[in-house]
DNA sequence: TATATTATTAACCAACTGGTTAAATCAACA
DNA sequence: TGTTGATTTAACCAGTTGGTTAATAATATA
């Protein structure tokens, strides 16, 4: 494996989880089994490191955010298929969200005209697209009256704070539940399904 | 004003803001308008004043959202109760949570441990006291058949996310949307009400 | 007023941080 | 083989970080 590559893996690692402030170029080394001098030879600082890295994770991220939005069936579906795809993309990327909420809340420059970048760029139809599909179903009377940004704002809440705060209900949860489990996330897309299309009052129907 | 009182609310901005990592004890004297030994003198290292400001945060914290639970109605009002309160609380302490996450997800150890105390101490009723309603009222019929937990990540989710992630819809949302505005969160209120009740799917009373 | 007690300062320190350099090592290849 | 270029190391540097100290100023108290 190419080296160069090997080290932007390791360091994508460290930031990622810690963040700007809490990655040190010393541990990045280290766990790369390299020194600093061997950094500073590949990527010169840790800024344009990072950049590189944003560059990288970023662009990675949407493209698979961008896949959610390959068919176009009713809406029932499309909800549907949208939770089972985007819990899957943010347990593959279970660090991402966090990592971007966080270098963002701490007015990163950085991460910010990145994310302008790909939003121009082409790289990131998400939201725009979603928001378009609900307008649209609204239109046809095929959901109930609900403002779409609204709707946005649930339902990707519902989705990304489950993984950006797992320690936290680990932290509160008292019963042991297995939250990193398969089983569990499976059991999640369904119940989520359920609450945001059917709600939670109770139904005649089956 | 009592001058260590108002330097711990000075370095509790900043520890909220930035986090352990990012806080410096140079920051907060200087937004304290002291210098470094003075923060020594009144509370001898940055840990142990970290330390008691997440006490004091999280306890006032966690006061307000025990105060969610005072009246116990039907389900439908106090889901209503239930967001109309906890947005407030938010809305009030809109930092707090991204800073609990941030920590935890950093392995602090620290507000694992104040966390755990608050739990044990029953300063926080929160969690538990929600899911038994919950399953009460799934029990008695009143509402529809959802696991209870479930509910609760996706309600807790779709309110909190909210607040941690502005900065990352603003830089996403193309259409310039005051998130900031009381009336943005009366609006927010309500949809998350609707949503959350009532469901997507189209209905046929009014 | 003299005397404790409390609050404050300036100067300092060791450890750490990101970054740099010159010299040494390694690999390719003419 | 010797020469060229890429890779790696050890030593170093300046700036920052959290923390400490002794001396001083302010305040209370007898």
């Amino acid at each position: 494996m190419d080296k160069e590559e090997f080290i932007l893996k390791t360091a994508m690692d460290v930031f990622v989880e810690k963040g700007w402030h809490g990655a040190k170029t010393q541990e990045i080394a280290d766990r790369a089994g390299i020194n600093k001098a061997m950094l500073h030879y590949y990527f010169r600082s840790k800024e344009k490191l990072y950049e590189r890295i944003l560059e990288i994770v970023l662009t990675k991220y949407f493209k698979q955010l961008n896949e959610i939005f390959k068919t176009e069936d009713d809406l029932e579906l499309v909800l549907r298929s949208f939770i089972d795809k985007y819990l899957d993309i943010l347990n593959k990327n279970s660090k991402v969200p966090l990592f971007m909420v966080r270098e963002l809340a701490a007015g990163g420059k950085t991460i910010n005209r990145v994310i302008k970048k790909c939003l121009e760029d082409g790289r990131l139809k998400f939201p725009a697209e979603f928001l378009r599909i609900l307008q649209e179903e609204k239109d046809k009377g095929n959901i109930a009256e609900v403002d779409p940004v609204q709707f946005m704002l649930t339902l990707i809440g519902s989705c990304v704070y489950f993984f950006i705060a797992k320690p936290v209900f680990k932290a509160f949860l008292d019963q042991p539940v297995d939250l990193d489990s398969d089983a569990f996330l499976e059991q999640r897309k369904k119940a989520l399904f359920n609450i945001l299309y059917y709600g939670l009052k109770p139904r005649g129907e089956k």
